[in-house]
RNA sequence: GUCCCCGUCGUCUAGCCUGGCCCAGGACCCCAGAUUUUCAAUCUGGAAACACGGGUUCGAAUCCCGUCGGGGACACCA
């Protein structure tokens, strides 16, 4: 395994060590202190798995109005995923929605479909449930969790209120900017006696000197002064709780160990381990993970198109191909690039994570998409793409064998589910007019009487087999001292309307002897005398 | 602006920790050829990168310093 492998490199673990590694106590060594830390950071040793690793994918909702699961997001909750299953740990799923105004059960329950349809299934811990999905956790349920947090600080003295209007510290912000200074709350309130009959936000108190070290899995040691720190607002003067405060209380409620997460959260990091230590918590391991960019390199987000994990698989994407490609992103292993689920959890390290950006190439997704598409079993194949059929206007047979024939020839030239359906439409109908330019070069005055021919060795064909169908061709081309080519082209033009198709032979044998031969005729009048 | 992160082909990356096997390997994309009933697939070949400048060293993509460039964070947003 997995995150451990540098451990086992190193060698035999000291007794003390490997005693405290077995011990019932283990769980909580990663936070009994720094002496056990770098023992902490390779947390399997052999073959032993270690079963006490929580992550959680950060799910998050944004503002647009639908709410949805964006690639980024989805690539957090997959290395979450990953790191969680091959530790033999869990991976819990939490809802970070303490922002209402954004927040809406239907945006919920996209996150919790896409997360599904990626096949990332997080432990049912939690008390949440809306009929298809259940056991995750929804921050707007543990107000009352947070409040008692945030009392103790206060009473601990750890924690203040601060009376400064908002709309004051806006001016305050502003004038700072234009003197060109960085911004931050000064602490005037620190001392101020308390006033319990007037609004008041909680702030953290942060140490004036000294700094705060985030031990990183991908960036090592991250040192923040605390001279660029402010007593940050854990709760509002309205009550409610803030983003980095819920996220504190969450992780170490759950009893989460490590904080997989977006490098857009690495300058967070501190003040959140100065509020695990207000706290009196063990802090958990971090592990900042690249983010994903667009092809102009900034952050990836709608204007560079579609980000929604829904939306790809509304294309024609297969889950398998997006986790392949997700997983990619950011990490490798060797030269290898396809890899199923199951040899992504053996395989993922977080050693092989990189530290730099990583830019979404669509293209290599649609490449790995039709790798993914020509693994597939043709049957399992047949049963994704008929809702695509569907969408098209296409009315599929019921026969899954066929289908799955048909589905075999479509994958070949496509690169998602919904291509396939839209460069397969004539297995189900015929061609509604004929490629204008194909007809010029295919339908000529020759091209009649060997059309006519052929219709009539058709007529007479058995069996009506990919094979034998070729052999007439064959023969006929010879006969008629012409190239396969030039009956193979109009052949195909009046079957499919186009000049691009799978093998021709394979394609008639598909439609069946009635339907080829009445598309066949139905060309000979397309075809001038 | 301040702080933090990052910097190998156009893109994803291997190599960097533990300098020489790297005039830098793989994959996507692109180009050419082979094959072929069309297209695709496949196969073969090709173009394509160590951001820059110093230093250390017999030797640097690899170690050190600086510069430049990109990104992120700086809210009573998440």
């Amino acid at each position: 395994m997995i995150w451990g492998d540098q451990l086992i490199r190193r060698g035999p673990l000291r007794p003390l060590k490997r005693l405290l590694l077995h011990s019932p106590l283990f769980v909580w060594a990663p936070f009994a202190s720094n002496v056990y830390h770098d023992l902490l950071w390779y947390p399997t040793i052999g073959r032993r798995r270690i079963r006490a690793f929580r992550t959680t994918p950060w799910g998050r909702l944004f503002p647009s109005p639908t709410g949805h699961l964006h690639v980024g997001g989805a690539r957090t909750a997959l290395f979450n995923w990953l790191f969680a299953r091959g530790a033999g740990g869990a991976f819990l799923l939490r809802i970070e929605d303490t922002d209402r105004s954004r927040s809406t059960d239907e945006a919920i329950r996209q996150i919790l479909e896409a997360l599904s349809w990626l096949g990332l299934e997080w432990d049912p811990e939690g008390p949440e449930e809306d009929g298809t999905y259940r056991g995750y956790f929804r921050q707007t349920s543990r107000l009352e969790i947070y409040r008692a947090h945030a009392e103790r600080l206060l009473a601990e003295g750890k924690a203040y209120r601060c009376y400064c209007p908002p709309e004051e510290l806006e001016a305050r912000r502003r004038e700072a900017q234009a003197r060109r200074e960085p911004f931050r709350y000064d602490g005037r309130c620190r001392d101020r006696a308390d006033r319990p009959d007037l609004p008041a936000a909680l702030r953290l108190r942060i140490p004036d000197t000294g700094r705060t070290v985030v031990h990183d899995l991908i960036h090592g040691e991250v040192v923040f002064e605390h001279a660029q720190l402010d007593d940050w607002i854990l709760v509002r003067s309205d009550g409610g709780p803030t983003y980095n405060f819920c996220v504190v209380v969450d992780d170490v409620t759950m009893k989460i160990t490590h904080v997989i997460r977006g490098n857009d959260h690495l300058s967070n990091t501190p003040k959140q381990i100065l509020l695990y230590e207000a706290l009196g918590y063990p802090r958990p391991i971090f592990a900042h993970i690249p983010m994903i960019l667009g092809p102009d390199r900034g952050r990836l987000s709608k204007r560079h198109g579609a980000t929604s994990l829904l939306a790809f698989r509304d294309e024609g994407f297969l889950p398998e191909a997006m986790v392949n490609y997700l997983a990619r992103l950011g990490w490798s292993h060797g030269n290898q690039e396809v890899f199923t689920r199951e040899e992504l959890v053996e395989r993922f390290t977080r050693n092989q994570v990189g530290s730099a950006g990583a830019v979404f190439d669509r293209a290599k997704l649609e490449w790995l998409n039709g790798h993914w598409l020509g693994r597939l079993d043709p049957l399992e194949l047949a049963a994704r793409w008929r809702p695509f059929l569907e969408q098209a206007g296409l009315r599929a047979p019921d026969d899954p064998a066929w289908l799955a024939r048909v589905a075999t020839a479509a994958r070949e030239r496509a690169k998602t589910l919904r291509e396939m359906a839209e460069q397969g439409r004539y297995y189900f109908e015929g061609p509604a007019r004929y490629d204008p330019e194909a007809v010029g070069r295919w339908f000529t005055r020759e091209t009649r009487p060997r059309l006519a021919r052929l219709v009539r060795r058709l007529e007479a064909l058995e069996p009506w087999t990919p094979e034998a169908l070729e052999g007439t061709f064959r023969q006929l081309a010879q006969e008629l001292g012409v190239k396969l080519v030039d009956l193979a082209q109009p052949a195909r033009l009046a079957v499919t309307g186009t000049t691009v198709s799978p093998p021709i032979f394979e394609v008639l044998a598909l439609l069946g002897r009635a339907e080829a031969l009445a598309r066949l005729g139905r060309a000979l009048d397309a075809v001038p005398r």
